[in-house]
DNA sequence: ATTTTTATTGTGTTCGAGCACATTTTAACA
DNA sequence: TGTTAAAATGTGCTCGAACACAATAAAAAT
């Protein structure tokens, strides 16, 4: 256990005041090159390492952080988020740092653009935000840059190099795993990715998943695969998936990009002569049923709660420990089936 | 946001001196009846909140914690401990704690028991330790706790209820897992756990997963499948497996309880006439290298990063944060096939 | 040489909690 | 009632960093 210097150490080992070790340490300047010197060669010897807790109690700045996300009303995917944000919140609640969180509408653009105005307002000194509109999204941020405002992005990638960190899954990767389950699930056959409820031009997760997934069949070369797409919004979408079953009934598994897997689900389930394989995204109560009653077999568990938690704390790290901000940082791909579910809760 | 009160704030609410207050605060006595209601009035009306920063601050005790796990010379599983514990370390470094980590040898009974006493003689606040020998490890508990030093277990389950906390897995749960893997895999045929390198009934990880694997099969009433259970110690372990996958040529899939997956997928991966599913557990190098080129089916990820993460900083926090230490908290257990093994090193 | 200006260095206070010690109030006893 | 013991309460210093301000030294101007 090395010894722990304090500036007053400094001080007395370089021959000088505290004050002027203080200006050192932050480049304040005025001072002379003879006491420059005489600090940094005591600091060059020994590893200073401040006191965080004596300069948090000092420092009266409260730092702010804005948090936007969905509102879990209009989807359920989002409401761990809440609970990731507030763990955040609870675990640094001594620290000079105040976290709000903004929820706006994930069907409308006009709201999205509204809540970051609100944000702005504020002024805060980070924003953590999933950028569900591409292009407002981005004019977002590089509003905040302009300001001096820190922004930080999770779940969906956004590519802008003023963004400070992205949270979230490598979804390419994703895709291939749900491929890798459904080559398992089924040894040959036709597959439909599925993607329902929202917009594909607009929805680059969507894409992605679907490169990755097409990427694993593409190099298994076995030939036993055809794949297909399928894209339907939300009001037709239940005759319209029926009708795509029974006029495909090659169809062995489907892999659905979304977390409606359940939706499928409800309509495969009636058509117990054939079990067709299904994999999908996220553990909502929804899901969890169907993955019970294995009309679901697999899950993937994007694991938003932790995005939110990992986003919130590398801002509030940042601040009060002065800790760097990795520009991504990507979490496990969870599989979850029947036996597993449960572990995800905690 | 609502206002942050310190002690000097409700002193005066409370028309008091603020050493009145700490006094309440810590019940030290030496209180009024009057004081004190006056003091508790506030307290009630208000959510005081200690200011960490100050308190960790003034204190000057410096909490000392040791870890015990298994050196990772003798088994690789115990590598990815040293960084979690390290992580904890970096995490809380300003903060008032001391944490060391201490190696016994996992194959020595005596190197447990001289290492124990090692850390006994430093008189730690807490221990955190890897129960790997069973009696030993309960005499270990029996002994720390009567020296009021605080006992938390990680990896291996442990009943005693002298110990703090828990950090593991279910392996109930994990060998259900393991079978529903394997039930997917190969739709039926016989399939053989093997326990291999460990004494199975010293060893209680293997005893759990072992009946949550037939479990599963026992509640799937298909009779499709025989189970069947293969121990076997490590110098003959070679010839041994040989010999008994020739004797039974109906097996078809293999679960082995251990980390030592590779050895058997060495094995079958010579005998490319029929291909045996393989689940085993932990992200092992060689593990992955059989993973990779599908000998083995399925890793279960065990996490002893996390493990020896979340036990270290439960410990932290509880000295510097007085946060509770929750007397059991099970992590996930991770599916990891090719696609997703690479996502668990962070 | 003396005053003024500027550059450099040192001192002292603050943040909030914790605790030792000083001071005041109350109770006990002669 | 006066004295002493005991109980209750208040005061003030400390932890380490940050920063305002005072103090000193050096340089420039008169």
């Amino acid at each position: 256990m090395e010894k722990i210097y304090t500036i007053k150490d400094i001080a007395e080992l370089a021959g000088v005041s505290k004050g002027t070790v203080d200006r050192v340490l932050h480049k304040r300047g005025k001072v002379s090159e003879d006491a420059l010197k005489k600090v940094n060669e005591v600091l060059d010897k020994i590893d200073y390492q401040p006191n965080l807790m004596a300069r948090s109690l000092k420092k009266k700045q409260i730092y702010s952080i804005c948090v936007l996300i969905p509102d879990s009303a209009n989807d359920p995917y989002w409401q761990p988020c809440i609970d990731g944000i507030n763990e955040a919140k609870k675990e640094f609640k001594s620290f000079n740092v105040k976290v709000e969180i903004f929820l706006f509408d994930p069907t409308s653009t006009s709201s999205f653009v509204e809540t970051n105005k609100t944000v702005l307002n504020s002024s805060p000194d980070a924003v953590l935000l999933v950028p569900l509109f591409h292009k407002e999204a981005i004019d977002a941020i590089e509003t905040y840059n302009s300001k001096g405002i820190i922004s930080s992005i999770f779940n969906n990638q956004l590519k802008s190099n003023t963004i400070k960190s992205f949270v979230g899954q490598d979804l390419f990767q994703s895709g291939r795993i749900a491929a890798r389950l459904l080559d398992l699930l089924i040894k040959k056959g036709t597959i439909a990715i599925v993607h329902i409820d929202e917009d594909y031009e607009n929805a680059i997760h969507m894409q992605e998943k679907e490169k990755g997934f097409r990427d694993y069949f593409e190099n298994l070369e076995s030939g036993k695969f055809e794949i297909k797409t399928f894209k339907v919004k939300h009001p037709q979408f239940k005759t319209t998936l029926k009708e795509y079953l029974e006029s495909n009934p090659a169809i062995e598994g489907l892999f659905v990009t979304t977390s409606k897997a359940y939706q499928v689900a409800k309509i495969i389930a009636k058509k117990p002569e054939k079990k067709i394989a299904l994999v999908g995204y996220d553990l909502l109560e929804n899901n969890l049923e169907y993955l019970n009653n294995k009309t679901i077999d697999f899950l993937i568990h994007q694991n938003p709660k932790r995005q939110a938690y990992l986003g919130t704390t590398s801002l509030i790290e940042h601040f009060i420990f002065e800790k760097e901000i990795s520009p991504e940082k990507l979490l496990p791909i969870d599989i979850v089936n029947t036996e597993n579910a449960k572990d995800y809760f905690l």
